[in-house]
DNA sequence: CCCTGATTCGC
DNA sequence: GCGAATCAGG
């Protein structure tokens, strides 16, 4: 079976709907489990959750050791018929005594152990699992009031107070502090005013008039 | 064992 | 580019 577009798009919506890849398979006819998610990948759909994969930042227990190449590789270096080590090493990392008894099951946290915890958008701070109150946001609620303007462009036309009725000639450079738009009126029907458009709008000529165009203004346009 | 998705690699 | 084989977690 071939992908035709049509079953790639079906690949897609069912794979965006959340159906399992067996499920898409058993749908499209034809091509196996394997297929599907081999094909997903390689359209750049990816990462649902997986119940192998999506472990990341969180307390590193490998069960297992490094995942050793599957594939034959080549072999460690012949191991020479030394004597064994000894054993491995014993405690790593020896756990804090046992809270005495008597004192709270539920023992508080240390507070000088600093607690991780994940950011939300916005940059909230989540609730942790034995938080027992909304930790406080980063930064006290402001009312946000907008920046004010540069000096340097008071009472020049910004790219915000650009429209259609406007002359959109810039002046200056992008970038720079006092770059601003020309603003008068308009020549109807054309996005500058009527000094501008004789700036952007130059008559054709016959082709043997055609002189080499002037050289730019200011040593030409910027290089970043 | 079943399921899942991820990854590799010969074709 | 394709997908079987394989891995690894649930």
């Amino acid at each position: 079976m071939a992908w035709t577009d049509e079953r790639i798009d079906q690949l897609k919506t069912m794979w965006e709907k959340g159906m399992t890849a067996s499920q898409i398979a058993d749908e499209l006819g034809g091509v196996s489990r394997n297929a599907v998610i081999g094909k997903a990948h390689r359209l750049g759909l990816q990462s649902r959750p997986s119940p192998v994969k999506d472990k990341e930042g969180k307390a590193p227990a490998p069960k297992k050791a490094a995942p050793p190449p599957r594939r034959a590789e080549p072999a460690p270096a012949p191991v020479q018929h030394t004597p064994k080590p000894a054993a491995p090493a014993p405690q790593a990392a020896p756990k804090p005594a046992p809270a005495p008894a008597g004192t709270a099951p539920l023992a508080p946290r240390d507070p000088s152990e600093p607690v991780l915890r994940s950011i939300g958008p916005g940059g909230f701070l989540r609730q942790g699992p034995g938080d027992q109150q909304a930790p406080i946001p980063p930064a006290p609620p402001r009312r946000l009031v907008p920046a004010k303007p540069s000096a340097d462009i008071a009472g020049k036309t910004t790219l915000l107070d650009l429209n259609d009725r406007i002359c959109k000639w810039p002046l200056g450079h992008p970038g720079e502090p006092d770059f601003h738009f020309c603003g008068d009126p308009v020549n109807p029907g054309f996005p500058y005013c009527v000094a501008h458009c004789g700036h952007a709008y130059q008559a054709q000529l016959p082709r043997r008039d055609r002189r080499p165009p002037p050289p730019m203004p200011f040593g030409g346009p910027r290089v970043r």
